[in-house]
DNA sequence: GAGTGGTCTAGACCACTGT
DNA sequence: CAGTGGTCTAGACCACTCC
């Protein structure tokens, strides 16, 4: 005989049922658990396992000392690989042209004006996960840039690090000052003014649960995963020119790739 | 002044680091929870508490009734999109050729005769999700088609649940019959024995927490989060043809995209 | 059978939010 | 201030793994 469900998990079950079929409605509240606790017929505790359950699958948020409420599934923000040629294409652009628009607003659809920015840039050694994907020696300099873009007070959309090559823009001294950013045209134009034609980027993708200071950062809540994209650009002789790690929300973010194929015959 | 982090939180700070700093080696199993919570002098739930923590972070693995281990990093499966492009070359080799190898085998270098291979064919009617996918009216008849693949006992690389329009693949009777499974050339070289050419597939990437089925499925423990693609593909005449959804392990697989970009003047 | 983690209880007190 | 969820305790019993 099958053994018995714990009962946080049957309660759990009970609840994920009542969501789906609409019975408890998307942003409603739901009774207090002492209520609802007593309702199940279990301790305090134990239905507020179930509750942890539902909490680490986005089906249920809790506000404290406010309620415990059904999530609304949340608006998310669409990344397209088409985005690479788009930002290739702009940085041959003039000057007034790569001004008007970023990388940031082609994603969300946003104006460059509800769009806070913050940039840091430091100088660093390669460490050997980073040396490996530029392929140069442990201890090569590198200069480290961090960004965030949000929206008025909201959240950033992402955390960004990118790495590039000390050696090859330190030519262009203007490259090696964040006070530069935003700088229009991004990082494409920026290295179009140091000679670097980009030829091919591959995105790495991966999961994983965040840590203590992405959760803090993104504003997103225990049991929330996280999207990790290692995007390595290489440039038209076959070289790695910039490295970036950039962490999305699971689930507030869509990437998506289009692969187009060769034609048959 | 700064209010002061709750016990289970400084605790799982003090792991993590133990953790990081490699006093904790990955595998090494950790002194009993009752030791460790006197050691800590918190109360066992508490220490518990702490221990979920890292749980969720996939830093510790508990396994019931032996003890709670540092989690090694894990191998990871990768996944290229060159990959839709050599399936679409495989479905027009002869017979014997496309006999002799699978996608998964291509995904993960290992023998065809290592891996057990399951796949069940449902007939079902588009729900509005599905129906926007396909763009066709809800209710439109499809083939479901879900997959499982496997190294022997161990769990399955992914959960993958395909559907075609049934009025295309119904011309070919053998398309609807799971006992023809694993068919040699795959989906591509199904597609087309009924004439149609893939021309772009369509890649569509979040991440979330997984459902418990999906946990049980594919041997993951809470807190770790799992891949969810969509996979879209459209013919020649720019209709869509296939949409699967496939759920990877967020700490086992590594989906790569390469992106080529067009060569400036 | 010894030792481990998993479940469950009853109850106290704290921290946060809105009125 | 009332009501909510968050933290913490002490202790009982169960389920699993391994010797």
């Amino acid at each position: 005989m099958r053994p018995m469900a714990p009962k946080y998990e049957r309660i759990a079950t009970r609840l994920r049922q009542m969501i789906r079929d609409g019975e408890l409605a998307p942003g409603q509240r739901l009774p207090a658990e002492t209520e609802l606790a007593a309702t199940f017929e279990v301790s305090l505790p134990t239905f507020r396992q179930a509750v942890k359950v539902l909490r680490s699958e986005g089906l249920l948020e809790a506000r404290h000392g406010v309620g415990t409420f059904v999530r609304p599934s949340r608006h998310r923000t669409q990344r397209h690989n088409s985005r690479h040629q788009w930002e290739k294409d702009r940085a041959r652009l003039p000057e007034e042209e790569r001004r008007k628009t970023g990388a940031t607003e082609y994603d969300t659809g946003l104006e460059i004006n509800d769009l806070a920015f913050w940039a840091k840039y430091t100088v660093t050694a390669a460490n050997s996960d980073l040396a490996a994907a530029f392929k140069v020696p442990v201890g090569t300099t590198l200069l480290q840039r961090d960004y965030r873009t949000r929206k008025g007070a909201d959240a950033p959309f992402g955390l960004s690090r990118s790495y590039l090559l000390y050696n090859l823009v330190k030519t262009n001294p203007d490259l090696l000052e964040d006070g530069r950013e935003p700088w229009p045209g991004g990082t494409q134009h920026q290295l179009l003014t140091v000679g670097v034609e980009v030829d091919a980027i591959i995105d790495t993708v991966t999961a994983r649960p965040p840590t203590i200071e992405e959760q803090t950062e993104l504003d997103i809540h225990t049991g929330i995963a996280v999207l990790v994209v290692r995007k390595t650009s290489i440039d038209t002789t076959g070289r790695v020119v910039e490295v970036a790690d950039i962490i999305w929300p699971g689930d507030r973010t869509e990437l998506i790739f289009e692969t187009k194929l060769e034609r048959w015959k």
